[in-house]
DNA sequence: ACAGACCGCGCC
DNA sequence: AAAGGGCGCGGTCTGT
């Protein structure tokens, strides 16, 4: 059974049941307080909840105590679908997606809200009004039903309708993590700051480690005032001290020798930790003992997650120190070894890169392949290969592995070419790249034209190398976050059943989760981590002598999970 | 004064 | 000849 739901104003809404293929099965209701509706209904039905966006509808169903098992998030699916067709970056909204289907002017997506969810007011958004004057519930159950049908006439219609149902039950997962937060230790955040920065400065003022360091970078350049902070001055201080330089990137003057280099350096560094995870992300981002960022499922054109607000997922390894578990509990923190190697050989069905995958440590065992032991070369040699690497240093490792691994290599380089020629690839599971933009397409007519110069050809060809990069890695990381959509989705419904009572999950980066549960159901929880890997890799990639091994650490502080 | 481009760097 | 994918964010720089 499904229920369609959209709200309404001040708390209440619309509900109407609908069978699987998306028909109407009953009569539908208004209700004063979807809440409790929801509440009742998902007690003795277990529905899955069909609604026009999780991130508008479900934070005031988890504020009011009410959690559900599943849902459809029809404007996730919509972008999903809408991907599929090679009409990325079309309006999405039930709004949108409505308009498509009655044949009436389409409106433009409203803008991303600047704020996140969790310093909104709640119930400040406007019951939606739809073009041509349609109630929300009919054009939700119309939307829905056509959704259903397009996943089913797919090809693909197995592995899209699996895509759709985790990236719904991702969308569950987002709302439930902004909601819970990433247990955070203002005071060890701060103790921490006060180690390398000095004690907190006044608003405006920069810390006092700051301004020596930048004393000492002015005396190396023989008294010269230096703002260490912008990098045409620092290169134009290198100039003038002798030593040129190509840019201020740290990896650049490294090489430099130089007496304002390691100052320089060690103020890079501490600035930007003070600007990027100081005193005023603190202020801002941590209250009452909890990060609480926006996640934005499905923000990033591959399938990742973005985040939105605190830049939740580049905390860098030194801030990880203030996460720290409540007492009494811990960080179950679980991460997909080497995920995107593991992918392409799964992908690709190449035997023997899988051999190599089934392996705990699959780069030692390439390298014991292919690379006379040598784990490093092999690293890079498979980065290359995902990354699109091929040449400098790179070349003679990558030439190994196209000869040891021709199938796994053909599959990403068929991926680049398609790039290249202006067409669409897919992951595993179906998530389309977006297809070039007009002048992409533009640049390369011209450049095929007989009269095309020298300049424009070369600019094509460097624009169709470029696009066969993205496309050569999109295969990868987009089928790598298929996987993790499926995790944790897998993982959600175990947590539900109560397989590990009081556990929540409170983090995700990519190929990482982290979940908050009390000491004791600690092991239950890496139970459950484990099962939920297993079955997202027999979902997405059937049976392959791959595996998806997962490193899982219980531990008190995230800064001790690696 | 403000907006947007670019730089540099954190994460995967 | 060299040729490294995806993000978010805060800083400076440039143009209006």
């Amino acid at each position: 059974m499904r229920y369609v739901v959209v709200p309404g104003a001040a708390g209440g809404g619309s509900l109407q049941p609908v069978d699987d293929r998306g028909t109407s099965a009953g009569p539908m209701e208004e209700v004063d307080s979807l809440a409790a509706a929801v509440a009742v209904r998902e007690r003795a039905e277990h529905p899955r909840w069909v609604w026009p966006a999780t991130d508008e509808v479900y934070p005031d169903l988890l504020a009011a105590g009410v959690v559900v098992g599943r849902c459809v998030d029809l404007a996730l699916t919509e972008g999903i679908l809408l991907g599929y067709d090679g009409r990325w970056g079309e309006a999405r909204s039930l709004g949108a997606a409505w308009a498509r289907l009655a044949g009436l002017p389409v409106p433009a997506d409203p803008p991303p809200r600047s704020r996140p969810a969790a310093q909104q007011a709640l119930f400040e958004t406007a019951p939606e009004s739809l073009p041509g004057g349609a109630a929300p519930l009919d054009a939700a159950v119309a939307v829905h039903a056509d959704q259903l049908r397009r996943v089913a006439g797919e090809p693909l219609g197995d592995r899209l309708g699996l895509l759709v149902a985790a990236e719904s039950a991702c969308a569950l997962v987002a709302a439930e993590m902004t909601r819970a937060g990433v247990p955070w230790r203002a005071d060890v955040h701060d103790a921490l700051l006060t180690d390398h920065l000095g004690p907190r400065p006044a608003a405006g003022l920069p810390p006092r480690r700051l301004a020596e360091l930048a004393d000492h970078v002015a005396a190396a350049f023989g008294g010269v005032r230096v703002n260490p902070d912008s990098p045409a001055e620092v290169v134009q201080a290198f100039a003038r001290a002798g030593v040129p330089v190509s840019s201020a990137r740290s990896f650049v003057l490294r090489r430099v020798d130089h007496p304002a280099v390691a100052p320089l350096l060690q103020y890079k560094e501490l600035a930007r930790l003070h600007a990027a995870h100081g005193w005023a992300w603190l202020d801002t981002w941590v209250r009452d003992g909890r990060f609480r960022p926006d996640w934005v499922v499905g923000g990033v054109v591959s399938g990742r997650w973005a985040s939105r607000g605190g830049g939740a997922l580049q905390i860098p390894q030194a801030v990880r120190r203030a996460v720290v578990a409540d007492p009494g509990r811990l960080l179950v923190v679980a991460d997909a070894a080497q995920l995107e190697p593991r992918v392409l050989a799964a992908l690709a069905g190449d035997e023997r890169l899988a051999a190599a995958a089934a392996a705990s440590d699959l780069y030692s065992a390439l390298a014991a392949d292919s690379f006379g032991g040598d784990r490093a070369r092999a690293k890079v040699a498979l980065l290359g290969t995902l990354y699109g690497a091929t040449g400098g240093d790179a070349a003679p490792v990558l030439a190994v592995l196209r000869r040891r691994f021709p199938t796994a290599v053909g599959y990403v380089e068929a991926a680049a070419r398609d790039g290249e020629a202006g067409r669409l690839v897919r992951s595993r599971l179906g998530r389309t790249c977006p297809p070039p933009s007009a002048r992409w397409r533009e640049a390369q007519e011209r450049a095929a034209l007989s009269a095309a110069g020298e300049a424009d050809q070369a600019r094509a060809r460097q624009a169709a190398r470029d696009r066969g990069r993205f496309t050569r890695n999109f295969v990868v990381q987009a089928s790598a976050a298929d996987w993790a959509a499926v995790l944790l989705a897998a993982l959600r419904r175990r947590l539900l059943a109560g397989g590990a009572p009081g556990a929540e999950l409170v983090f995700f980066q990519h190929d990482e989760v982290a979940v908050h549960c009390p000491e004791q159901t600690a092991p239950a929880a890496a139970a459950l981590l484990s099962e939920a890997a297993e079955e997202a890799s027999r979902l997405v990639f059937g049976p392959t002598p791959v595996r998806f091994p997962l490193g899982i650490a219980a531990v008190a502080c995230y800064a001790d999970a690696k």
